[in-house]
RNA sequence: GUGGGUAUAGCUCAGUUGGUUAGAGCGCCAGAUUGUGGCUCUGGAGGUCGUGGGUUCGACUCCCACUACUCACCCCA
């Protein structure tokens, strides 16, 4: 037996209902706030990943799908949905349209990693990208997108962390000093961390082990080195989320692992879904349109994990929806009346009632099990005299006493 | 890439100090006076016990290796 790769999964037929009813909630949020949908391909040109997230992260590292195709080209599985976008926003000159653009995509991303609870190497995005506004009220907007939707399903245990990094000048003097402390005080910290140091000094910050905590306690904050533009900008997205009561937690902790950022980052994340939490990371990007080769376009978006929000609905209990039932079934009685259930269900399908007949060669007790098992709210039983008669009785399966006898001519006006 | 846990029916799991035909519940199929679902009862199909070695008279059970799954680290949605 071939068996399903390492960290993908099936969406079963039991349970595509929840996916349709989240992207339908994601459709009416996109309606209301003014956003049109992005589609771009599921691979690119390996060198718009490894500029667009940037040469240093593991994304790029040592997490992405790459291979040759047959004509000599490396081609990468997108790993996440940005940076096809904010191509597809130059190549096709979407500055054009009045400004800002604003998008959303739901796609499937791809990171060869190893799975673990709420971890898959292909998993699906959410995600919105705003283009051409620098400010504070983009951030606040795309915040709140994210915001609505969780509150939309009734997922009301998230925490908004939000955080500013600054731009490249401000985060420079900050990695700087933050370098310098961190280097002091080497000996003490975690062999990860030390490691962390060269590679990405923020993340040291987000250590989880207890020395690690303390040290960090005493250790520089980005805050307080940002430049005055960017702590502006910073304050402003604070007051505005408190001015319209969003709750959130400033945590000078949060980092994100992808280059593109400035200013910005936030995420909401789960406690009850096991280790990675995070359901939604996103943040500013200023300088990524440019650096790919467009225009200095200013940039906010975000980025949200479905299986993980499909996780934290289940853990805690909310509803994704039920799965849609049909409206009739019909059951013929013998071989003689199947060619006639055959032609009424097909029939009752041009006028756009959903309906199923046996050709399973089932006994009739067997063909009301399967109608009740499926969910039909009304069976019609076609037997030699229904036929001859062109009347037959109509089943209510949820109540018992609504059975009645009904024409064969119009069966549509009778099934409410 | 590193560490821990697990592997028996479609699913969830039992299986005694190693002992001969490997079980249950759910699900599936069929039946309970022959044209009526849900509840109940009866029967049936379905397993080379993850794979390969080893110990033993005998292995689902003990040992080793491999593989897969899973959780966690790193990192991310």
């Amino acid at each position: 037996m071939i068996r399903i790769q390492k960290g993908t999964k099936d969406v079963l037929p039991s349970e595509s209902h929840k996916w349709h009813f989240i992207e339908d909630k994601i459709r009416k949020i996109a309606l209301d706030f003014g956003l049109k949908e992005i589609r771009t391909p599921t691979f690119e040109a390996t060198e718009l990943f490894v500029r667009g997230v940037g040469e240093t992260t593991d994304i790029v590292n040592k997490e992405m799908y790459t291979f040759m195709d047959k004509g000599g080209r490396s081609v990468t599985l997108k790993p996440e949905g940005t940076a096809g976008a904010a191509r597809s926003f130059i190549e096709n000159s979407l500055d054009a349209a009045p400004q800002p653009t604003k998008m959303y995509y739901i796609t499937p991303v791809f990171r060869y990693e190893r799975p673990q609870s709420g971890r898959l190497r292909e998993h699906h995005q959410f995600g919105v990208e705003f283009m051409g506004s620098p400010s504070p009220l983009a951030d606040a907007e795309v915040i709140v997108i994210a915001k609505t939707l969780f509150d939309r399903l009734g997922i009301n245990n998230l925490e908004l962390n939000v955080n500013s990094i600054g731009c490249p000048q401000c985060r420079k003097k900050y990695n700087e000093v933050l370098k310098e402390y961190l280097e002091s005080n080497k000996a003490s910290y975690c062999e990860t961390c030390k490691e962390r140091m060269n590679k990405n000094p923020l993340r040291a910050l987000d250590c989880k082990e207890k020395t690690c905590v303390d040290l960090n306690k005493k250790a520089p904050v980005v805050l307080d080195y940002l430049c005055d533009k960017c702590l502006n900008h910073h304050k402003e997205l604070l007051d505005i989320l408190d001015y319209i009561g969003i709750d959130f937690k400033v945590n000078p902790y949060i980092v994100r692992g992808l280059d593109y950022y400035t200013r910005t980052v936030f995420e909401f994340v789960s406690n009850n879904i096991g280790a990675q939490g995070t359901v939604c990371g996103g943040g500013r990007y200023d300088n990524l349109v440019e650096s790919m080769g467009g225009k200095s376009v200013p940039a906010v978006g975000f980025g949200m994990g479905l299986e993980r929000l499909i996780m934290v609905a289940e853990n805690c209990g909310v509803s994704l929806g039920e799965e849609e039932t049909p409206l009739l079934y019909v059951a013929p009685l013998g071989k003689e009346q199947y060619k006639e259930a055959f032609k009424i269900i097909h029939n009752l399908r041009q006028k756009g009632v959903s309906c199923e007949t046996d050709y399973m060669d089932r006994s009739l007790k067997a063909q009301m099990k399967y109608a009740d098992k499926k969910g039909y709210r009304f069976v019609l039983v076609l037997g030699e005299n229904e036929i001859k008669q062109n009347k037959a009785m109509l089943k209510d399966m949820k109540n018992s006493g609504g059975d009645k006898e009904i024409s064969l001519d119009d069966i549509e006006k009778y099934l409410i």
